[in-house]
This record gives structure tokens, C-alpha cells and sequence, in this order.
DNA sequence: TTCATTTTGTGATTTTTGTCACAGGTTGAG
DNA sequence: CTCAACCTGTGACAAAAATCACAAAATGAA
């Protein structure tokens, strides 16, 4: 039977069965319980995770407020980039939301595999495409809609949100004050 | 003498000169005329753009209005990722806003080098990377920031927009109205 | 189950931003 | 140089969202 990293791993990538075990074989799955920390502002993050169950949230804090940047759930890869590239202390939390399983590819490890396989350094590269892609149309709805038609567009487009993610946590992520998102909620 | 497109490459990741002509081999300066479109909205886009001189900018329309999402300048990369990947319809369009000198890599071209070399291919990784942790970066200010912080983050970090980008331009980029952005312009 | 802690809802109010309308400036093509 | 087309500034006003304060509800640990 095949695990459903495995099936996540060939839809990035078609790589070879020599590959897609090497790839395999660097990783194995971790349980997490809720709350636990992963990556603390100051650290240096040295791996990427794949979320097989549960969810990972990526946060800073300012003024003393965490403010969400990421929510990464069942079938997503999530790190913290910036800090993982330069080895630089990073800005960003990342906690587990729920009780939640990840598999963890060090970043060692990786640009071992980089080295070793151009199969799996061209998946590196597909996977920060996509990774790009949703950022970037992310980014847009900051700029097309107001935080009512944000909060509408979630509604429609991930309302997995609204279920998994508690009011307050969501609001900062949607970039509005906690009462709007409060007040929008329970609107036509 | 090395060009600045040489320099570039070799700051995002190290190539041996045999990888790097290969790469430079690839593409030669483009002279656009300010206002020529490099990509419209239903084209499929097949073309990795390097700014040499002047600016371009991506933007799409919603309602009529123009929204600009990106401006690259001077020694920044840009595409439209999400047509290039898929070879499907553009959202966008791609223009030159000044007098503006590119260089084209092709997708074919580039496919085709990712495979001939995986030094090319990881070229192509960082370059994604750096793309990735930008764009983040960017995305955080408007769940940081109200419009009137965000147009000062831009005075202290990023002035030459403010030098290059008309008012009008700019303030689809902040998302926010154009009058605010004339109001705020003008305060201490 | 109970109680303290955290989260959410809500009103009152202020502040910010958007919208509309139009005048004055600027620019570039001819 | 001239004029149309575009860009910017500004006032008046409306709408949206933030802020503050506190009550109600939900949660979870003992």
C-alpha cells in the first residue's frame, strides 16, 4: 500500500522508484501533540515538514499579539524559508495546532539528496513552484478585496478554516481585527 | 569584463563557468519600448524575464480597474509562474514601464538545461527560493499594516517605487484607493 | 463537576479609508 | 506650440473597520 506522502511526492514530481525511495527513506513520521513547538522565534529551522494529520500554524508576534502567517494541513509541506536558506535566526513560531503527525526532511539531509539525485532536486524546485504560486495569489486578495470580502472569499474558497481555526487566530491571518471577523461571521 | 547578469547568476548560486555559458548561452538582451507587452491575459506565458535596465510590471485587471501585483527592476527576475508551469491562460499582463532592456530565457530552453545540468537546475532552485521568501515577506505587510503603515514601509524600504511608480500605479500595489494614497503622500 | 482561563459576542464610539465629483496640472503626440 | 488624454489633489461625505470595554460562552485542567 502506498502512503499518501508517496502519492503526494509523485504528483510534484514524476520521479524514478530508486528516487522516490531514496526520498522516502530520509524521512519517517513523528507524532506531535497539541501545542508542541517546532521552531522558536531566535532558532534556526533545519527541516521541512510534510503534514500527514493534523496542522502546523506559522506565526510572529508583535506589540505582544501573535500575528498567522500559515496554516499547513493534511497533504501540505511547510518550513520556514528564509531561515532554513541562510541559516539565520528565524522571525517565526511554527506550533502544531491539533494532536498532528508530520514526516520531517532535514535540511542536511536534503541538499545531500540535491547532490545525490537530480530526479529529487528537480522535485525540490517543482515543489517551491507551487509553493510560489499559491503565495503569490495569496498575496493578491490583500489587494483586491476588503476584509469582508476576504472573509467571504474563505468562506467560499477554504472553508476548512472556519472549521479548524479558532476566531482570533484567524482573524490576524486574515489581516483584520478580531470583532470584524466576530461581526462578519454572523452575516447573511 | 562580466556583466551584471553574470554576477547575478553567480550570487544565487555557484556555477562552474562550463554550467554558467551554458546558461548565458542561452539568452541575449531584449530593447523594449516603454508601454510594449512582454504577456496578455489568455496568452500562455513561456518566458523568464532578467531586468537589465528599466522596469517591468505585472499586473491584472478586475472591474475594469488595473491591479498591479509585482514591479521588477534593475537586476530582478520575473515571470508569470503559474501560466509558465501549466501552459495555461494568463491572468495577467506583463508590460515594460519604461524604456527597458530584458533578457529572455526561454521554458524550453530552460527545461531543456535543467537537464543537460543539474547545477542549472539547482540555479533554478535558489532563484525560486529567494523569489519564495520575498514574496512571504511581502504578503506580511498587509496583515502587519494598515494602508497608512504600509505606505511608510515603503518610504523607508523600498523609496524608489516611490520615485518610478505613478501615484495611480502604486496604490493598486498597496491595495488601497488612489486618493488615499495622494493623501497620505502629503502628510508629515 | 467546578472553577479559572481563554475565547467569542456586542455595544458605543472613534478613526481610517473609500467613494464621488471635479478642478488643476502634466505630458506627449502631432 | 497646442490640445486632448491622463494623472494628481482635494473637499464633502459615506462606509467600513478599529478600538475600547465588558458580558457571555466555551474550554480544559484539577
Amino acid at each position: 500500500m502506498t502512503g499518501i506522502l508517496e502519492t503526494k511526492i509523485k504528483s510534484i514530481a514524476n520521479l524514478s522508484p530508486e528516487a522516490l525511495d531514496l526520498l522516502m527513506a530520509s524521512t519517517r513520521p513523528k507524532p506531535l501533540e497539541k501545542g508542541r513547538i517546532l521552531l522558536r522565534e531566535g532558532e534556526v529551522c533545519k527541516t521541512v515538514y510534510y503534514v500527514e494529520k493534523g496542522y502546523l500554524r506559522t506565526y510572529f508576534t508583535k506589540e505582544g499579539n501573535e500575528i498567522n502567517t500559515r496554516f499547513a494541513f493534511e497533504n501540505d509541506f511547510v518550513t520556514e524559508l528564509k531561515s532554513l536558506r541562510s541559516a539565520a535566526p528565524s522571525a517565526y513560531w511554527i506550533q502544531a495546532g491539533e494532536k498532528t503527525v508530520v514526516w520531517e526532511f532535514t535540511k542536511e539531509k536534503l541538499l545531500e539528496l540535491y547532490r545525490q539525485s537530480a530526479e529529487i532536486e528537480s522535485f525540490g524546485r517543482n515543489l517551491l513552484e507551487q509553493m510560489l504560486v499559491d503565495q503569490e495569489e495569496h498575496g493578491n486578495l490583500f489587494r483586491i478585496y476588503s476584509p469582508a470580502e476576504r472573509y467571504q472569499h474563505i468562506v467560499r474558497h477554504s472553508p476548512h478554516l472556519l472549521q479548524r481555526i479558532s476566531l482570533s487566530q484567524l482573524s490576524s491571518y486574515l489581516g483584520m481585527a478580531r470583532e470584524t471577523l466576530s461581526r462578519l461571521r454572523k452575516k447573511p
